[in-house]
DNA sequence: CCTCACTGCATTTTT
DNA sequence: TGCAGTGAGG
């Protein structure tokens, strides 16, 4: 290979992103650091393959995790290669899944016609469940169950693989749960998310289908690798063939998925799983500025679970980190909104992106922008088809696809409101014959009687829409079905008449659902199609490159890029999320979270905290994140301060600081001299700070941060407050006794030193 | 069977 | 704080 007059596909490559292109046999490791033009690598190598080594483009495998990443991809390589999207198999590892157990599911329980349940389904069928275990969904969470299912799922175990002594109660309870879920799931002709993965893989265990799948496709290649859980792991392992022509690409550091059972041990093995791995490291970033990638770098170091990589950059040193102490929630989002808005204006191009650790904090950071009439997206929190107006429609039109989905048949039946509830639907249900239709059950119930009078004309009523459909559904294309079925079901009536701000917008949502399978059907898709897509997408998808500004998760902006980001809730508990920093391996996925979020800025990067922050209905008290200290001095424009008060904390232990709550004569602390400075000042850096507003709760008690004596626990710091008057109540953390509530009525509470 | 009001409880992150 | 789940009344 004469890389010296690069061919056409090689153009513009760095040396290792050419040898990452070129090298096509036996396994390759593609270690990509963040920005380092990691799908450019992916795109020219399938190109290259295609073209200059003349693969069939049919023989070509490549999975991602989102839609997003697959279309972009797909659409990249059509570019480069011209030749019919259908051809190439570019997609997640969900539709890839789904794909083949439509192929091929005669052999698992679920048939080939399955419906794909999402969240909201599962959680039904779940307390179904429950109810038939008559246990109490008060002790056992329906959403913890599922949580917990899904891990097994996520490692390949089915109930009755699952090892347990009889001691284990609760697991074997749970195993029972896990069992009858199943059960459920098969009459209903479902899978859940969980199962496209556990059932395909489950599939590729009998060798004629290995073969089968070996010999079509010749070259794997996985994007996200760190990200693959073990069902994934061994879907991967069964495709590799005699040839091993596997080329995985991922960045350890940017594993961030591990509580979704994504194990970090599969990329950092890959060696070990197959010897004479070619690896090859893209280290060169096309991102960002030298001290964005200085602030990562120096921040990633700290964890242990890494291969370990220098990135680099000639885009220059760039503008400093920014990082912002702010009273409250509602000063820090009026704060980011001001200086979001100044970047938007910097350039015409420039995309900004507001971050957060978790969904909720949007909504304080979104009253500013409102009120400041600064247009943006939201991405996350209820999808589009998890509202419950679609989640309605697609109840039908799922019947018309699958008439065991018994989910559907619940929710249908009395969607609009037509007075059928549990009681009739009980003895419908009841009368559903072994392995019936729900249908079936109506009929049933109408003959012998045991429905009658309003609800019997209601519940066939109902019958007669959904038989009257599935014709339909075979004479109609899709729009014109989904027309058919707004009109027939009477929803689309339901809501005209409800005539509401809240049932305009419904109705407006519906326009949009039709007006998404109109653009299906010029696809050519499928029912089928069209409902396994709409369950499949995820937000990530939806983002916008035309939008300005968006809002999102940390999680959501992986593999995306702006050219300012703004990461807010820079506070222990928050970031690091409290339920996560447990163990090591929670913070240092953490810690990845961080670096992830910083390596999306291109040129500015500002975090930004709270001093106090209402958080479940009470006041909290901010002690800054631990993140922020392992943040190097000279990327900062200027030294951390937290606040009136200092928080040096040795690992979150408070009472190291014993004596330095009054400002005084704090010692800096270790690592970073000038770091968490006291300071009497607010920060001075903005030009119109929020007056320092009144003391919290110095009116009938004591502010935040006070220390104080309980004659019970001893001494202790008041952390947060919540209620007033007779139930004013603080959480105090006690030197000796942890984190207690104590009503200040009762508590007999004293300053202090007073 | 539906609606409204109350209460008690929770916030990670998503294909 | 806000939502979801529960219970009383219409």
């Amino acid at each position: 290979m004469n890389l010296d007059s690069p061919h056409r596909l090689l153009e513009g490559l760095n040396e290792p992103q050419q040898r990452a292109v070129v090298t096509t046999r036996g396994p390759i490791l593609i270690l990509a650091g963040a920005g380092s033009g990691k799908t450019t690598v992916i795109t020219r190598r399938i190109a290259w393959l295609i073209e200059s080594e003349g693969v069939a483009p049919g023989a070509i495998l490549a999975m991602t995790f989102t839609n997003k990443a697959a279309q972009e991809m797909s659409e990249r390589v059509q570019h480069l290669v011209s030749i019919p999207a259908y051809q190439l198999w570019v997609s997640t590892f969900h539709s890839f899944c789904t794909r083949v157990l439509r192929t091929e599911g005669d052999r698992t329980p679920v048939g080939k016609n399955f419906v794909i349940f999402d969240p909201s389904d599962q959680k039904s069928l779940m307390k179904h469940v429950l109810s038939e275990l008559s246990l109490s969904e008060k002790q056992y969470h329906p959403k913890r169950m599922l949580a917990e299912i899904s891990n097994y799922k996520n490692q390949c175990l089915l109930p009755h693989e699952i090892e347990h002594t009889p001691s284990e109660r609760s697991l074997a309870t749970l195993i029972d749960v896990y069992a009858l879920y199943q059960e459920g799931l098969k009459t209903h002709h479902a899978c859940d998310f969980d199962d496209l993965l556990l059932l395909t893989e489950r599939l590729f265990r009998d060798p004629t289908i290995q073969a089968k799948y070996q010999e079509k496709f010749k070259y794997l290649m996985v994007d996200e690798y760190q990200d693959t859980n073990r069902a994934q792991y061994q879907l991967i392992q069964h495709l590799v063939g005699q040839e091993r022509n596997i080329c995985v690409v991922g960045d350890e550091d940017q594993s961030i998925y591990g509580w979704r059972g994504a194990d970090i041990r599969n990329i950092l093995d890959f060696q070990k799983d197959f010897p004479n791995t070619t690896q090859i490291k893209l280290e060169q970033n096309y991102r960002s500025t030298q001290s964005i990638l200085d602030a990562a770098s120096l921040v990633i170091k700290n964890n242990q679970d890494r291969i370990g990589k220098d990135l680099w950059t000639n885009r220059g040193t760039g503008e400093k980190v920014t990082f912002k102490l702010a009273q409250d929630g509602r000063s820090e989002g009026n704060w980011i909104a001001d200086q979001a808005q100044f970047e938007l204006l910097r350039a015409s191009n420039a995309r900004v992106a507001i971050l957060y650790r978790a969904n909720w904090q949007s909504r304080q950071i979104e009253e500013a922008l409102r009120a400041k009439n600064i247009p943006y997206l939201l991405i996350g929190g209820v999808k589009f088809y998890e509202r419950q107006e679609i989640k309605d429609l697609l109840s039908y039109l799922r019947l018309l696809y699958n008439p065991f989905d018994l989910v559907s048949f619940r929710r249908a039946i009395n969607a609009p409101s037509r007075g059928v509830g549990p009681t009739t639907l009980k003895k419908i249900e009841a009368a559903i014959p072994e392995g019936g239709e729900p249908l079936e059950g109506v009929f049933q119930a109408l003959k012998t009687g045991a429905v009658k009078g309003k609800a019997a004309r209601e519940v066939s009523r109902f019958a007669d829409i959904l038989i009257q459909g599935r014709k339909e559904r075979d004479l109609r294309g899709l729009a014109s079905l989904v027309q058919w079925m707004l009109q027939e079901s009477g929803l689309t009536q339901a809501l005209e008449r409800e005539n509401t701000l809240e049932s305009e917008s419904r109705l407006r949502n519906l326009e949009e659902f039709l007006n998404a399978a109109a653009d299906e059907e010029t696809l050519g898709s499928t029912l089928e199609q069209f409902l396994d897509r709409i369950t499949l997408v995820s937000d990530a998808d939806s983002v916008d490159g035309a939008s300005r500004l968006s809002l999102m998760t940390i999680h959501c902006a992986k593999g995306l890029e702006f050219s300012a980001v703004f990461l807010s809730g820079m506070e222990e508990d928050v970031f690091p999320n409290r339920n996560a920093k447990d163990d090591d391996n929670g913070l240092e996925e953490e810690r990845r979270l961080f670096y992830v979020a910083i390596t999306r800025a291109q040129m500015k990067l500002y975090l930004t905290g709270a001093r106090h922050r209402r958080v479940m209905g009470m006041n909290t008290l901010g002690l800054p994140s631990r993140f922020l200290r392992e943040l190097p001095e000279d990327v900062l424009d200027q030294p951390i301060r937290w606040g009136v008060e200092v928080y040096q904390s040795g690992e979150g232990d408070w009472t190291n600081t014993h004596d330095e709550w009054s400002e005084s004569e704090t010692k800096p602390a270790s690592r970073s001299k000038s770091s968490f400075q006291p300071t009497r000042r607010y920060d001075r850096s903005s030009p119109k700070e929020e007056r320092p507003s009144k003391p919290k709760m110095s009116k009938d008690g004591w502010p935040l941060g006070t220390r104080v004596t309980s004659p019970r626990f001893g001494d202790g710091l008041i952390t947060a407050s919540s209620g007033k008057g007779d139930m004013l109540t603080y959480t105090i953390v006690f030197q000796s006794h942890g984190e207690k509530r104590i009503v200040a009525k009762y508590g007999a509470l004293e300053k202090k030193g007073s």
